[in-house]
DNA sequence: TTATTGACGGACG
DNA sequence: ACGTCCGCCAATA
């Protein structure tokens, strides 16, 4: 698999995640998760790297990916990528609270695709 | 070729 | 709940 597919990969699973849960990049939840559903359970930190590039317009709804710990990840200083996450999130009815969701209410882990 | 860097995760104090 | 370290691995310097 090269970087294109893992890519694809990625948002395909991305894609499958319904309105309104989230899930995490890679998480200790024993069913679940982008990097387990794509059978590269160590690359959670590429997971991550592959949303990054997506275009602004994208139809790949990135929002509903979050860190393992219900965390809307910081994309830095002066960056505005994780408030305008939140703000995604919030406008199809996922609470969010000191940036954080509750994933035993809207977590999202299936054991497969 | 070695060192650093991440939209990360987990163990441990 | 929180900070610190360590494991992870492709890209980049």
């Amino acid at each position: 698999m090269d970087g294109g597919e893992f890519h694809a990969s990625v948002y395909e699973a991305v894609r499958q995640i319904p309105p309104g849960r989230v899930t995490s990049y890679r998480s200790y939840h024993d069913s679940g998760h982008i990097a387990l559903l794509i059978s590269m359970p160590r690359h959670a930190r590429h997971v991550g790297n592959a949303l990054k590039f997506l275009p602004e317009d994208t139809d790949v709804p990135w929002q509903r990916v979050i860190g393992a710990s219900g965390q809307i990840s910081s994309r830095g200083p002066g960056t505005t990528g994780a408030e305008r996450q939140r703000a995604a999130l919030e406008d199809e009815g996922v609470v969010v609270q000191e940036m954080r969701v509750n994933l035993n209410q809207f977590g999202w882990f299936p054991a497969s695709l």
